[in-house]
DNA sequence: TTAATAAAAGACTTTTTTGTCCTTTATTAG
DNA sequence: CTAATAAAGGACAAAAAAGTCTTTTATTAA
């Protein structure tokens, strides 16, 4: 048995806790570099690396190569939601995909538990869209240094 | 990127479907072998065959070998609710991990979307603790064939 | 008591996710 | 222009999840 099934992929986990911490920085101005990053939101450097790679295709984060280089967010960018990350990365099933995996399953014509899902993945939706990576900024040291484990 | 991350594990999934088909059939009695079960639900036989032999050691589902054996459920069994068989399988985290992936995460030592979760996560422990396989009981026909898919 | 049936058990394979490493490309400071 | 620095890219490796197959064990009905 797999025992232990999260909310989020880890790949996911790690993005949040990158974007967060990037978000705290980035109101300073400044980038951060992939070693930094690593280091602050406890996860495998190399990985977090591919991680932001992807989202900065994705245009979630910039970065800038060579000496001074490093990730970081520009003003607007605040305004990005952690549902924007999330569905860069997981995609939308946690939002909208059946939650017994049956792809034909909609509003029509629904599982047994699609209404009562509904009402939760809206919440999850919501809470995820109104929480916008520049409301981390003004959070205090000690939360920030609060991404981390292991 | 991943690009695809379900509430539950697909094991879950299976799981859930294969309990609520059972609690149907358990209802006029008799018990139900394995591919019957695979063929409703639409999931691999030996693999749903594992799953059900999981939560059989776990004392959520009953078997019979032989002819005119199978999987059953009984009376008592349908106070059984999904929760009891997403944590079976997937464990408590979607309940009571941290969203993060933080281990030291808690109420005292909260990440920065602690409490923010806090009331999804019970939401949807109460929605699945309260959902019982004996509701599935009187559901219809239609209903219960949609288990399946692919 | 034997043949057939069906689950239990466990080894095994495949696929996906997670994670690493090495080379290339871009940028900056001297 | 050249050294050093740091991200981009891509191939690769390890671990976990999903899925298969084969043998064993228990049960039933003839």
């Amino acid at each position: 048995m797999p025992q232990t099934q999260p909310m989020f992929s880890r790949t996911c986990e790690y993005a949040i806790r990158a974007m967060i911490f990037l978000a705290q920085r980035s109101a300073q101005g400044g980038r951060t570099g992939i070693k930094e990053i690593a280091e602050h939101i406890g996860s495998p450097e190399a990985f977090i690396a591919k991680i932001l790679q992807g989202l900065g295709r994705q245009g979630l984060v910039r970065s800038a190569k060579g000496p001074t280089g490093g990730f970081y967010l520009e003003a607007g960018d605040g305004k990005t939601s952690l549902a924007d990350v999330v569905k860069a990365i997981d995609g939308e099933s946690l939002f909208s995909g059946c939650g017994l995996g049956l792809r034909e399953c909609s509003e029509t014509h629904p599982c047994p538990l699609h209404h009562e899902f509904k009402k939760i993945r809206r919440d999850i939706y919501q809470l995820l869209e109104k929480t916008k990576l520049g409301s981390f900024n003004e959070k205090t040291a000690e939360q920030l240094v609060f991404l981390k484990s292991r």
